[in-house]
DNA sequence: CTGAAAGCGCTTACAG
DNA sequence: CTGAAAGCGCTTACAG
C-alpha cells in the first residue's frame, strides 16, 4: 500500500503543500475555502502525518522518555499509569526504559540513546546524580523526577523540577498516630542505611515524634531492609529473637510490612493482637493481606500524572509556577494496627 | 550546543558522507584505511547518529509499540519486563500504550498514531478481534499476541503469531493434581463468562479431570469473576453460605486466590486446614501471601522474551520456526493446599 | 494569504 | 571502493 503524504494532500485539493501543511498543524493565514478544501482532502485520502518527517524538520518527537526503577514494583506502576494516562491527553507518547539490574552507568548510555527519540525525560525512583543532570544539561534535554533521591553530589545550583511528598513529615505524622494509639515499643524497619532520600527523612520523622514524646527509642529495633518483601521478612525474624518484642513495628514500605506480617504470623504470634505493623505506600498488595495493612498512603498516581504535566510544559517552554512539588500523603489505619 | 551530524564527521575524515554511512552501519566495501578515519572522527566528535533521520529514510524506527492491557496488573508488568529486557538487548526501544479502561474502538485510533511511530506491535493481554487483525494488515504492520484472547471474529485464514501457555492443559494438570490429593468437593472461581480464551479454556481443563476421575461437578461451586481480588473474595463469600463448602477452591487467578483466602479467614475457617486454596499465574503476592497460595506458574518473563524475540524476527523479516508458540507451565504446591 | 524552495540528517542507488 | 546527488515527508522562512 503506497503510503499518503501531504503532497497527495496539496494535490488533490489543488494547493501548495506549503499550505496543506498550515491547515495540518491549525496555523492562522489561510483563507477559508482552502483550509476547507485540505480538510475534506484529509478525509477523503484518510491522510496521516507521519511523525517522524515531523520530526526531522520540527525536532521535537512528542516522545517522553521514561526511566523507571523497576515496572514490577506496583509502587511505581501505578505511577507510570498517571504519567501515561495524561501523556496520551496531551499526545505524547511513552518511550519507557526500566532501569532494573542495570548499574547507574547505563543511565549516559540510555540518555545518548534517548537523545534524538525524546523531547524531555522523567525519572521515577531512581536517585539524581550530578553526572546524570550534567547529561541532560548536555542534551539540553528537559527532565523531571517523581519519587526520587537526590545524590549528596548535586548542588543547589542545578535546578530540579520534581514531585514527591513530604516524607519526613509523613513518617512524623505516622509515628504521632502510632503513638495516639498507646504504643511506645515501635520497630522501625528502614531502607538501605545508604539511601539518603526516604529512608533517611522517614527515620528523621519517626525520631522526631519520638523524642517529643519522650519515648526511648531502642537501637535495637531501627533495622535495615531493602524495601522488599524477603527483607521484611528476615529482619522481622531477628527483631522476634529478642529478649522483649515491640507492640508494633513500622516499615517503610508496604511490601516489608507484609512480609514482617508473615515473620510474625509464622511465629504464632497474631497480627495485630500481639504485634501491630504498619507499612507505606498504600499499593494494593496491602489491602490484600489479611489483615489488611495499615500503610501511609502516597498519591502515585497524581505523582505520575503531575510529573508529566511538568515534563510537559518544560518541553513546550510553559511557565512553571513551583519546580518542586510536594504532595500530600494520607494515612490509612487498618486491621492491622491494634489500640492498645 | 550545535549538534554534530554525519556531514561533520566526514569533512573530519576527509571522505564522502556516504561513506561514512557505510561505516556507521558495518557495511561492507570501504576501505580499512577509510573506515578506521571516519571511526577516528566519531570517536573525536562524540558522533551520535540521529534516529530520527535514520528512520525517515530507512523507514525503520526501531521502536517496537507495546500495547498492553493494564500495567498495575503484576502479571502483565512481569511479561512486560522480559520483553522490554530483549528489546532492550537488540537495540529497539519500546512505545508504550495502556489500554486501562479505553474501549476497543481506541485500538484503531492508536494503530494510526503508531503507523509510523514503530515498526511492530505486541498486544499483551488484549482480546484480538479482527478488526484490529485488519487494522494492521492495512498498515503492514507486523504484530504479535502475548497471553491474548483471539474473538470469534477470527478466522483461520488470518496468520495469527503469539505466545500463551496450554491454558487447558495447564487447568486439567492443576486439577488432577488437587484429586490426587485426595479433594473432590471442588469450587472453581472463573473470569467473566464471556471471556472466550481462558476462562473457557481453563474451565474445559478442569471439568476434563474431573469427569475422568468421576467426580461430579457441583454446579452451584462453577462460579464467575472479573479475575480481581474483590471478585474472589466476593464470589468466595458466596460460595461459603450454601449447604456444603468444598475442600478445594481453584481460582484461575491469583488475586481472585487471594481474595477468596480472606473470605475463608475471615468466616473464621481456616486455610489450607478446613478449605485449601488453588491460584493461577504464579505472581509474587501469591507468595507474600499468608499461607503462601498455590498456584499455576506461567512463565510470564520468557512470554514477554519470546514475544519481542517474534515481533523482532517479523520487522527484520527473518524466518519464524513456529508462528504460534505455547510455554510451558508448572504447578506450585504450597501452604494454601492440604493433602485430605 | 500562498506557492516554490530549501533543508532537517540520514541512506541508498548511481556512476565511476 | 567511493563521492555526488537524490530523496525520505514534512516545516518554515522567503518572496510575492
Amino acid at each position: 500500500m503506497k503510503t499518503i503524504t501531504l503532497k497527495d494532500v496539496a494535490k488533490k485539493a489543488g494547493v501548495g503543500v506549503g499550505t496543506a501543511s498550515r491547515v495540518l498543524n491549525n496555523q492562522a493565514h489561510v483563507s477559508e475555502d482552502k483550509r476547507q478544501r485540505v480538510l475534506d482532502a484529509i478525509e477523503a485520502l484518510n491522510y496521516k502525518p507521519d511523525a517522524i518527517a515531523r520530526s526531522l524538520k520540527s525536532k521535537k518527537t512528542r516522545n517522553i522518555g521514561v526511566i523507571l526503577n523497576d515496572i514490577t514494583n506496583p509502587f511505581y506502576s501505578k505511577v507510570f499509569r498517571g504519567l501515561e494516562t495524561e501523556a496520551k491527553a496531551s499526545d505524547y507518547s511513552i518511550v519507557f526504559v526500566d532501569l532494573f539490574l542495570q548499574d547507574e552507568d547505563a543511565i549516559g548510555e540510555i540518555l545518548s540513546f534517548y537523545r534524538s527519540k525524546v523531547d524531555g525525560i522523567i525519572f521515577i525512583g531512581s536517585t539524581v546524580t550530578s553526572e546524570i543532570l550534567d547529561h541532560c544539561q548536555k542534551f539540553d534535554m528537559p527532565f523531571v523526577y517523581a519519587s526520587a533521591s537526590i545524590d549528596a553530589s548535586v548542588t543547589s545550583q542545578n535546578m530540579i523540577y520534581s514531585v514527591d511528598i513530604d516524607n519526613e513529615k509523613a513518617a512524623y505524622d505516622a509515628t504521632n498516630a502510632l503513638i495516639g494509639l498507646g504504643h511506645k515499643d515501635i520497630a522501625l524497619i528502614l531502607g538501605p542505611i545508604e539511601d539518603k532520600n526516604s529512608t533517611y527523612s522517614r527515620k528523621i520523622g519517626f525520631e522526631k515524634a519520638m523524642t517529643e514524646h519522650g519515648i526511648t527509642i531502642e537501637e535495637d529495633w531501627i533495622c535495615y531492609g531493602d524495601f522488599s518483601y524477603d527483607s521484611g521478612y528476615s529482619v522481622m525474624k531477628e527483631i522476634l529473637k529478642g529478649d522483649k518484642i515491640p507492640t508494633m513495628v513500622f516499615a517503610i514500605s508496604d511490601l516489608m510490612a507484609i512480609g514482617a506480617t508473615k515473620a510474625i504470623l509464622e511465629s504464632g504470634l497474631n497480627v495485630p493482637k500481639n504485634v501491630s505493623v504498619m507499612g507505606f505506600d498504600g499499593i494494593k498488595n496491602g489491602e490484600y493481606n489479611y489483615p489488611e495493612i495499615s500503610t501511609v498512603v502516597q498519591p502515585r498516581y497524581e505523582m505520575g500524572r503531575m510529573a508529566c504535566e511538568k515534563i510537559i510544559s518544560l518541553i513546550e517552554k510553559k511557565e512553571i509556577k513551583e519546580p518542586v512539588t510536594i504532595l500530600e500523603h494520607t494515612l490509612a489505619l487498618r486491621a492491622s494496627v491494634k489500640k492498645l
